[in-house]
DNA sequence: AACAGTCTCAACCGCCTCGAG
DNA sequence: TCTCGAGGCGGTTGAGACTGT
């Protein structure tokens, strides 16, 4: 394909938005409405070229963006759909609301991979880096705070289990409550003593899944072999998933489903590259167009004491769901808008 | 206080996809 | 069927903020 040459232009600005110019395009796209944006520019007396415009819009000026801290949920969002999907930032963005898939790809690359890194796992493969000696991916640079973490409860890691939601959660297992009067919790995946402090039903929930990455992979494997009877039916995450996010984790039980992650049959990156085909089939024949939030799954309710028998479901129905969206408590927060 | 090194993230670049004609 | 262009996407950059010495 031949270059085209997009932005040059006579005059045209770089770099850094002013305010004035954030007011012009705000201004022109509540009067007129996003869409040609090669012409806005000129329109809206900007001197930008119109992808530009479009860029500055989608990633910050778009009203129902939101900024700052990603919580934990979103966190272990981003990193289950990033061991399934790879570098798909779009896609992913559309399980996070009011996320821009810049936002997604940056802390990927600043945050979460960094941390990945740091605890012995390549954030590609979302394997132990060496995975010929498992032992090496137990966190070489576990410098948290907390010593109490007994050795016992490091994970094994199997070469062929996505490793990077275990970890968190055998990480998140081990922390002792937080105090009632605990408020704003530093979000952060790994991330040392506050996130090990951080946890709700959700958290719970993707912890328990990744625990279970043995089940996970029967149940995938399962799923790509059209023999899985559909997960929403059976799932049980909407109405855990909606509650407030202040449950506690019980730190035993938790740590009982954290350690078991030895899955020597199960291989990983062959699973994924079949579940992206498989997945990306069913977009491009329609399979559902519209954007499903959490409150949108029908749900059975399963007692919580028996969540893990049907947590599986759930992490079918995400991976089936590329619409799927994270809703959470956030959302209903009002934006700060220049 | 000053400087250097590091980190963050908004913005840019260039390729790709897809729909219109 | 082919061409073209708008919009989308992922990778990369660099200015400013932050941190350590």
């Amino acid at each position: 394909m031949s270059k085209r040459l997009c932005c040059i232009g006579e005059g045209l600005k770089k770099g850094a938005w002013t305010i004035e110019e954030d007011k012009k395009l705000i201004s022109y796209i509540h009067d007129h409405g996003e869409g040609g944006w090669r012409d806005i520019p000129e329109k809206a007396g900007l001197k930008r070229c119109g992808k530009s415009c479009r860029l500055r819009w989608t990633n910050y000026l778009k009203p129902d963006i939101k900024r700052g801290e990603f919580s934990y949920e979103e966190e272990q969002i981003i990193i289950m759909l990033h061991a399934s999907r790879g570098n798909k930032w779009s896609t992913i963005a559309r399980h996070l609301p009011k996320r821009t898939d810049n936002e997604v790809k940056n802390y990927w690359n600043t945050h979460l991979k960094k941390r990945l890194i740091d605890n012995g796992i390549d954030p590609v493969t979302h394997k132990p880096l060496d995975s010929s000696n498992p032992g090496s991916a137990v966190p070489k640079k576990f410098d948290c705070q907390d010593k109490s973490i007994p050795d016992e409860h490091s994970v094994q890691w199997s070469s062929t289990t996505p490793a990077s939601l275990p970890l968190s959660s055998t990480f998140n297992s081990v922390k002792p409550k937080i105090s009632s009067g605990e408020t704003q919790i530093e979000s952060g995946f790994l991330r040392c003593k506050k996130r090990f402090e951080r946890s709700s039903s959700t958290s719970r929930l993707l912890n328990k899944v990744a625990a279970r990455a043995s089940s996970i992979g029967n149940i995938l494997s399962t799923s790509i072999e059209g023999t899985l009877s559909s997960p929403a039916s059976s799932s049980c995450l909407p109405d855990s998933f909606s509650q407030s996010s202040e449950h506690m984790i019980d730190n035993k039980e938790d740590l009982s489903t954290s350690i078991d992650i030895n899955i020597p049959e199960y291989d990983f990156p062959q699973f994924l590259e079949q579940f992206i085909n498989d997945d990306d089939e069913a977009e491009n024949t329609g399979g559902s167009n519209q954007d499903l939030l959490m409150s949108d799954v029908p749900s059975t309710f399963v007692d919580e004491d028996d969540i893990i028998g049907d947590i599986t479901s759930w992490s079918t129905y995400l991976l089936d769901h590329p619409n799927f969206m994270y809703k959470s408590d956030q959302d209903s927060e009002e934006k700060n808008f220049l």
